[in-house]
RNA sequence: AGAGCUGGCCAGGCAAUCGCUGUCCCGCAAGGGAUGGAGGAAAGUCCGGGCUCCACAGGGUAGGGCGCCAGGUAACGCCUGGGCGGCGCGAGCCGACGGAAAGUGCAACAGAAAGGAUACCGCCGAUGGCCCGCAAGGGCACAGGCAAGGGUGAAAUGGUGCGGUAAGAGCGCACCGCGCAGGUGGCAACACGCUGCGGCAUGGUAAACCCCGCCCGGAGCAAGGCCAAAUAGGGGCGCGACAGGUGUGACCCGCACUGCGCCCGGGUAGGCUGCUUGAGGGGAUUGGCGACAAUCCUCCCAGAUGAAUGAUUGUCCACGACAGAACCCGGCUUAUCGGCCAGCUCUUGCU
């Protein structure tokens, strides 16, 4: 009742996204980062691609039960340090705000070369990026359980 | 009021919610609470230091840097004050600003001549020559004299005036300028409308070689230190060598494998440290023109490490520039929306 109440209200505000952007708002601890080398050398070492025009997202399941973020952003990407920490930063709230959402996968966002940062286009278009990346993981899991279910 | 000069300062504010991170407190823990959390340039990495490790008797050579003087400073290529030169009506601003009578080199074009150089046009032709004339004198421009004027050039051997002369010339004189020696003032750079001497010289260029004086060892926090799985090989001590240990097995025999234990050392992944209390910030007093220094009081003010200071919403206004710490300081340089304060200058108007 309340959830069609909710979806009701926000069906006006013109096509916002189909992800709830503030269900269950969610903290950003160690926990949920890549950390080490080798993490991202495992992301890295076998990952399924996501492309946009902003950026490219590596995706590989873990076991953790929840999602994990890491982000690559190169000197030569984004010349200026203060773009390079302001992309950082709208990744970081953009994960932080969907991760409930979000499989276990661990996740490394790759920086394209660009002059200046968006910061509106660049967390419509993670937004994006992270809704496709879970329906990509649920058909995959969908398409396993069923040749299990067959064999 | 307008135009401008110099020095200094600020870098959107406030509130709510959700996050990140250092420290402290509470808690067995999960977690909770309090509090701190980018810049004036954090940037470029161009100088100077601190701090580490390596090298090192001293001196010299090579190489590099700096370059008016005196201060300041831990030090500097920085800063302050002064000198000199240039620009501006002025407040002020700008200057790699030692040496060109040690040497070598360089200078297009133009120009007669460009370094101890020169005579194209020109001026003169007193003197000598030639011609005319009885002569006085006149003419020619051959010898020769001159560098004032024209012209060239970024630059042509000081300027003005008078004398002088055939015409001229520092040839002579006066004043100005210049050089040398002295004097005076100044710590000094340097200054002098102080004295004497010299007719007048060393043209420019040293971000060309060079000379002179002073300074400089190298590498950088991925420096360096500590803990330490794994792995290779090593050392010491003790015990044992028909033994013992491990495996198989319920156990023994048997069979298979193998010296064993401890310590030292080593150092990969990883972790800790270096890591923020410092040539520190604020205030007062004193000394100094000032940069700055001394004394006292007071404050603790980022410390991340796949790398934190953000997001959303509301609100106000002059609608917000350049831009992000990575060992730390002192400078320089470059980027930058706007705005504020102080002192000063010029112009105009009023009293």
């Amino acid at each position: 009742m309340a959830v069609v109440a909710c979806c009701a209200l926000a069906a006006p505000k013109a096509g916002s996204g189909s992800l709830p952007e503030q269900r269950a708002p969610a903290g950003f601890p160690r926990a949920v980062r890549l950390l080490t080398r080798r993490d991202f050398a495992r992301v890295f070492d076998d990952a399924r691609p996501f492309g946009s025009a902003l950026v490219t997202v590596l995706a590989r399941p873990n076991d953790l039960g929840h999602a994990r973020l890491g982000m690559v952003i190169g000197k030569k990407k984004l010349r200026r340090a203060v773009d390079r920490n302001l992309m950082k930063r709208i990744i970081r709230e953009s994960f932080r705000r969907q991760q409930t959402a979000l499989p276990a996968l661990d996740l490394v966002v790759i920086a394209k070369p660009a002059k200046r940062v968006d910061r509106q286009r660049l967390a419509r278009d993670l937004a994006k990026q992270w809704r496709r990346i879970a329906g990509a993981h649920d058909d995959r899991r969908d398409a396993a359980d069923s040749t299990r279910r067959s064999a």
